[in-house]
Parts: C-alpha cells; structure tokens; sequence
DNA sequence: ATACAAATCATCCTTTCGGGTGAAGGATTT
DNA sequence: AAATCCTTCACCCGAAAGGATGATTTGTAT
C-alpha cells in the first residue's frame, strides 16, 4: 500500500503516533484516577473510534485533495514527442503559447523583443506544420496534441 | 457540518452504527470469553483505532472520489446567468461557440446562411459585451466566464 | 571547416478582422 | 400604438493576419 513516505506523509505518521500515545496515557490515567473502567466499554469504543475516525477522515481527506487538486490544476503534460514528430522548434512552441494566450503578433513581438516579421515567420511556419491555417485553429490542434494546456 | 443526507450518506450511517455494535459485542465476547482484560488496553485502543483509521480513509476517500469524478467527467456547466448578465443574445452566443471551434467569419456565416456581414456584426456586439478585441481573447473569456466548454 | 537547422528580418500581396454607423423587419413588452 | 430588443444586412476604413519567397546571422553537429 504504501510505497515511499514524502514530508506530509512522515508528518501523519508521526501524528499519528502521537495521539496513539496520548490516547494511551490518559486511558491508563483515566483507570487509575477514577473507576470508569466498570462504566463502559462502549464509552471507550465510542470516544477512540470517533477520533481516529476523524483523523481517518482527515487524512483521506488530505491525501485525495492533492489527487483532486493536482486533476484540476495540471492536467497538463508537454508531449515533446509530438514536437519532434512536428518538428516544431522552441521559438515556434514558445509563439504558440503566447497566440494561445490571446496575444496579437504585434504584442507577441513586444514580448520577445523581436520584429512583428519574425512572429509572422514563425505562426506561418507553425501554421503550415500544424497543418492549419488560422490562430484559433493552431491553438485547438496545439491543446489536441498536449503541445500547450 | 452535515446538513442533508444522501443515499450514500445514509448507507455511510448505517455501516458505522453495524461496525461499532459489532465491535462492542466481539469485545464483550473477548472480555467474558477470556480474561484478556487485564492483558493490555492498548491492544483494544490499537486494534479499534486500526478499524475505524480505515472507515474514515475509506469514507474520505469516497467522499472526495465523487468531487474527482465530477471534476473529470463534467468539466462543462453552461453559466446561463453569465450570459443574461451580460446580455448576451443567443446568436451572440452561438457565433461564440463557432469561433471557439476555429471557424472564420465567412466559414460561420455560410454554417448559419447569413451573410458575413450579419456574423460580423453578431462578433463585434459580442466583443463589446466580453470587452475584449480578438476573438483569442474572446474565447479565453469565453471559457473563464463558462460560455463555452 | 562546412553543412544544416534555427532564428531573425524584410518585402509584397491578399484575405480576414475589428470598429463604426445606419437601417429594416420581426417579436415582445408595456 | 410605442418602445425595446434581436436579427439581419450593408458600406466604409484601417488594422491585423496569412501566404510566399528570399536573405543574413548564429549555433550546433559532422
């Protein structure tokens, strides 16, 4: 089940342990303190299978928020492969990002420090290797083949 | 915290109020059954932690599960009060829509048999109305605002 | 050293977009 | 009936984008 222990992993364990630990001494303080052993068990029961239920609870809680966070934030990975099989260079994968963005050529040139003819090159080169012949459609095709998010 | 009960909830209810009754009377049992009472106490606190650390991973994990599922499977709700906010007409809307598929004004204006001015007019309007002036950017909004998928 | 790809810039030309204005017909509301 | 909104279309103009081609420089690999 498990495989590897990361920070955050290590921290509930040790937190774990911990409230096990506490549990135990003020159970056995408990004991000796008072003659709530007679009372019931079922108030024993009740009490620690609601705590760590809870810190069940927590730390699915946890644990799953990261799957969710990381499905709704990244569901993005550059496929580099597709680059090369394009041959799509840096510069023209950089234009694209940046016509993805919604930036004029104009603006895209700004941004670059480069001449407005040169980002024409570059989205017509891109164009013809993505085999498209307007802005929306390259940046369609460039989120169809993971080429941006 | 809890403020309806689902199905799912209900049977989540159900299966603690079976776990814990079974518990208490397997620990009767024991307790009568052998005198393991005296044994340890931190083997009950160990193994009813145990148990109920899984019911609450197992029930968080459910719960989250769902929001996963949604998140994945349902990434489109259209937001009809986004477009009465900002009076955004039908057509407007479906111009909108076309746009975003990569579509020209011509190539729009033939798939609704209007005239290209007709589309140009319906763009502009649009473009006012998402206070953007390109039609990139026009889907982008599009997309933040749920508009479109 | 030279061959080659990438990046840069240019020019020319055509098409598409975007912005502004006006206007006519239809549907709905008041 | 009048006002309002939606849809449709038109014309004009300037800006932006797209397509084709050629040239220079730079870096990398052979």
């Amino acid at each position: 089940m498990i495989e590897y222990f990361s920070e955050p992993m290590k921290r509930i364990i040790i937190l774990y342990g911990l409230a096990l630990a506490i549990l135990v001494f003020l159970l056995k303080q408990l004991e000796y303190r008072f003659f709530v052993r007679d009372l019931s068990i079922e108030f024993y029961v009740w009490a620690i299978a609601l705590l760590f239920t809870l810190l069940g609870l927590w730390v699915g809680y946890r644990l799953t928020q990261k799957k969710v966070v990381v499905m709704a934030a990244s569901p993005f990975r550059l496929d580099v492969s597709q680059l090369n099989k394009l041959g799509i260079s840096k510069r023209e994968h950089e234009v694209l990002e940046l016509i993805a963005q919604g930036l004029s050529n104009q603006e895209i040139a700004n941004k670059l420090f480069v001449s407005l003819n040169t980002i024409k090159t570059h989205s017509s080169n891109l164009f013809l290797k993505l085999e498209v012949n307007r802005r929306t459609q390259a940046v369609q095709k460039g989120k169809e083949l993971r080429l941006i998010p």
